[in-house]
DNA sequence: TTAAACCCTCGACTATACTCTATGGCAAGG
DNA sequence: CCTTGCCATAGAGTATAGTCGAGGGTTTAA
């Protein structure tokens, strides 16, 4: 079984646009043409693609997506390099993962404040501190 | 109290370059200017600086972050705006996790496989499918 | 009072990741 | 055979988020 770009593009959700900036971009060596030079896509080539989008939503960037296809194209010789690579890249989701948790607890936290049955005596009473605030030190009330 | 650029800078881990462009892109229009034109930040200043961070952390366009800033300046009034950003805001950023998770296990999937004992065979099986695929389907062999 | 260290704006430049247009070749159905 | 639709490349354009340099005013400390 092959694909024409257009089911590719289907199945992967990705715009045909895409596919052939990720192949100019070295992303796609894996990707061989027909006769009149038009890309044909296996089975194999779809699971490579796949992984590829894994690591560029968990937000690797295609500089280093490359390199692991790079890696991929010369074989078992890579293993240790892949493996660094998606190691490397592990700490990198995990420690953003923390991060946005705790962002998301300060989102929370607003949430829960505009959300008060007080919500507007506190959001006034916010914005009187913050005028103070500026007053106090001689400066132009912006709110 | 009151700080200047290159303390704020310091403190919020953002470049003055970036304080400057978030003001200019509309972000900070809090921040009070003193009679040289110098921007003068107050620490309700900086909570509102870290509420953009914590926002921008997150993945939320500074377009966006621009209308929650407007809403901020617009008082109380704008409560039910606010709570709609941000709850829509944490809806995008559940799913996001979510989906990092799933890319996730597949990134460990494959750390697995390259770190099993027989990695070099079962890597080396992958690519001889792979290059089975293409000559099945009379392709050149990009490998 | 002057030099170093800051601050300002404007506008150009960079990086990343697409997205689209122009131009032209190939392919399959009527 | 020819039209419609899909494929190709090259290169220009867009969006987002900065980053920087030039030119010029301000503050501070010796």
């Amino acid at each position: 079984m092959t694909y024409t770009i257009k089911t590719v593009a289907e199945k992967t959700q990705l715009s045909i646009y895409t596919l052939r900036f990720y192949d100019k971009q070295g992303l796609l060596p894996f990707v061989s043409r027909n006769a009149a030079g038009y890309r044909t896509f296996t089975d194999s080539d779809l699971q490579l693609i796949h992984t590829i989008t894994c690591l560029k939503n968990t937000g690797m960037p295609l500089k280093i997506i490359r390199q692991y296809i790079d890696d991929v194209m010369q074989g078992p010789s890579s293993i240790a390099h892949r493996q660094q690579l998606l190691t490397t890249h592990r700490q990198a989701i995990l420690a953003q993962q923390q991060k946005i948790m705790n962002n998301l607890h300060e989102i929370d936290f607003k949430l829960q404040l505009y959300g008060a049955s007080n919500a507007v005596e506190l959001v006034t009473l916010e914005q009187q501190y913050a005028k103070a605030d500026k007053v106090a030190n001689g400066l132009a009330d912006p709110y």
